[in-house]
DNA sequence: ATAATGACTGGGG
DNA sequence: ACCCCAGCCATTA
């Protein structure tokens, strides 16, 4: 299985409402130092995709994407969600930050596939 | 096989 | 707290 999809599978894991971030994700992946080859993997993800992509942001709490359409299209998914934005555009990791998987269920998700 | 490409990060100033 | 910069890394536009 390639990193891109292990990736897709554990982004597939964030709750509705909660955000994790390009590095979070990279270090659950046991590659700790890949957080952007991270966006380059959700970067490619289609429209009708069930992978929410839109849970992922970076460690400062913000938005990576580039133009602002893709800004505002991701935030607006995330406040349906109930994820409340700053009025500087950030999102306060303490309190929306996802807590993660444990390693037993890293193992179970990977083992698949 | 090589070089280029980022939706990243942590540390320093 | 903010900006800049040097690592970092799977994939291949």
């Amino acid at each position: 299985m390639k990193f891109f999809d292990q990736v897709h599978l554990v982004v597939a894991q964030i709750p509705a409402g909660r955000v994790a971030t390009y590095g979070q994700i990279a270090r659950l992946l046991g590659q700790p130092h890949a957080a952007r080859t991270v966006g380059w993997a959700l970067r490619g993800v289609p429209e009708g995709c069930a992978v929410p992509w839109h849970r992922v942001v970076n460690a400062s709490g913000r938005i990576s994407i580039r133009d602002r359409q893709g800004i505002s299209v991701q935030q607006q998914l995330l406040e349906s969600e109930g994820v409340v934005f700053s009025s500087d555009g950030r999102i306060d990791l303490n309190a929306f930050g996802w807590d993660g998987l444990t390693e037993d269920e890293m193992r179970a998700l990977i083992a698949d596939s």
